[in-house]
DNA sequence: CTGTTAGCGCGTTCAG
DNA sequence: CTGAACGCGCTAACAG
């Protein structure tokens, strides 16, 4: 392994002025610079990064913490893409990322703890907001930089986070609906212990109240993310006195799932029932119809928590702050227009 | 910040006795052990891994390499899935794994090079097997441990791997068309360059090789991974003289795309036109028919692999090895036999 | 069983 | 503009 100390002597200067051409320091002549910097070249030099962490007491690395993947919900098209995101501003800034895949809450915890405690990282980023969550306080009570993609569950403005206003979102997009004439909506989402859910559904139920349209309770679903594609829920919908004509689903996945449910049902989309849902994920716009949803930018959500994340780590009095990320609706096949 | 000299004076003993307890030496009395530790609990003690790293000359981390996320294709559930995989072991083996998601072949070559020159992991997962793949020819020049999933391209003798038979998957999936009556069969791919599709297309022409059926060349089908949903794919098949009864698809999300584009041309499946395919991810249940495809255990692929590589990180004379992981087709709704 | 010493590769004073 | 010396936190001989 080449070192510092064979540049330098290869190059007949000290380990120390390597070291600053290394750092790119002005106060080394260009000569010399030059000088060095081929020598690196030819011994093929790279400066090792352990040594340079122990140092500079900080790893520019990043940890990502996706959520329990018990369940089938990390199949979700969103982790790659938020992780694309993430990717892109590791890249530009030189940092490198590392990933977290716990089954239960405390293989989770283990891992975040390894990863704080022995500096693996300069601060973390969690892919998902839930209530009560131990990462969280784990990391509150060490005060250890970190970025939540979603609405944090509590401490909401001491905390930095990135995400969608996904009540105005989900206000917006029954909206669409109701303008296209439908009055019994229902609304399917995931979990309500996830904070995505509640919002999409409080903008869901903002926008029915402000039409003057009635909320039933029979109305609000929630199944356990994914669980049997939706049959449960779209059984007991279908179960209702008064059959909705339009479904709000809180994501794209899960509206895959209603919608094959439904055309077994003997149901077609839109002429029966519309339906539209959230994220714009890749697989929405190769459904049959393809699905209007609203597009939460994904992409852009990852690279600001990466970046937001970045300039905490750098500046430690970086204030709490709140990204909020435009969505926008994307117009496709999955409604129609009532008369 | 608690370091092994707060320890070592806190309990009365020197830095290097702290060092074995760490490691749990041998050689260190029950008694010191236990005192040791009680300090270390006090303090809050956790060693550092950069300082360890740097006289290890280890990191006990591995790098995983996604494709080129330019293309839609990461979305692919296929990639949090092996993610899993791959994070099982690491958990386990109390590694930490390092994330690559370029978007070029240039961009993933440099952080190929910044893992490895700058000594972040001490071995990489390659989650693509690409002909002429760039990072594959630098890591066998640099002689860094690596392991494919997929077939490499070349060398393979050389080269540690883990795959499925996707040959004889390709083959027997078909076979199952055949046995169901059909004789017009064809089989719709993604890219050439991916040596998945090449070894499942091979498959299939085996099967109808044995089976004594014509295979046309206008029944092999190239989409560009996930190309406008297959939409190409489906026109070129539909304008055949001979229209097939029965479609082998080498992804389960390119087949959700064919499936809906021949929904809307007015086909159903799977009464006019069979399909089959390949992953056996979970949209696959959900699809409407769920679809009959081939179970490659995802999951499985990335804990072999990252064991494979942790073995041949650990001891460096390990020898190439091949790792088959058993496949089984899932029967689902999305054939029909003919009669 | 335990302490002392040295050094991993690098950045950073402090001199010059 | 450059070099010498020190230390980051830890492990690994070498002694005892």
């Amino acid at each position: 392994m080449v070192t510092i100390k064979d540049v330098a002597t290869a190059s007949g200067v000290s380990p120390s002025t390597v070291s600053r051409v290394i750092a790119d320091s002005p106060r080394i002549s260009k000569n010399t610079k030059k000088k060095v910097r081929k020598v690196m070249k030819e011994l093929g030099y790279h400066p090792n990064v352990s040594a340079r962490n122990l140092v500079a007491k900080s790893t520019k690395a990043i940890g990502v913490i996706m959520p329990s993947s018990a369940d089938t919900a990390l199949q979700n098209p969103f982790f790659p893409e938020i992780l694309r995101g993430i990717g892109s501003v590791i890249h530009k800034e030189k940092y490198s990322m590392s990933l977290t895949t716990g089954t239960s809450d405390k293989e989770i915890l283990q891992e975040v703890e390894r990863m704080v405690f022995g500096r693996y990282v300069d601060g973390i980023i969690l892919l998902y907001s839930r209530i009560n969550d131990p990462v969280t306080n784990f990391l509150r009570e060490n005060d250890f930089p970190f970025v939540i993609v979603g609405k944090p569950y509590e401490q909401e403005s001491m905390t930095t986070y990135v995400d969608n206003d996904n009540f105005q979102a989900g206000k917006e997009i029954t909206q669409h609906l109701i303008e296209k004439g439908h009055e019994q909506i229902a609304f399917i989402g995931g979990s309500l212990d996830l904070f995505v859910t509640v919002d999409r559904e409080e903008g869901y139920v903002e926008a029915m109240k402000e039409a003057g349209l009635e909320i039933m309770d029979a109305y609000k679903i929630h199944t356990e993310f994914l669980k049997s594609g939706g049959r449960e829920a779209v059984e007991y919908l279908l179960s209702c006195d008064i059959r909705p004509t339009g479904l709000v689903v809180s994501d794209d996945l899960i509206s895959l799932g209603i919608l094959s449910r439904l055309e077994e049902a003997g149901f077609s989309i839109p002429e029966d029932i519309s339906l539209v849902s959230f994220n714009n994920v890749y697989l929405s716009e190769i459904t049959s119809p393809a699905l209007t949803t609203v597009d939460i930018q994904i992409y852009e959500l990852g690279s600001q928590s990466a970046k937001a994340l970045i300039e905490k780590t750098t500046n430690m009095e970086e204030p709490p702050k709140r990204i909020i990320i435009p969505h926008k609706i994307v117009y496709r096949n999955s409604v129609n227009k009532l008369t």
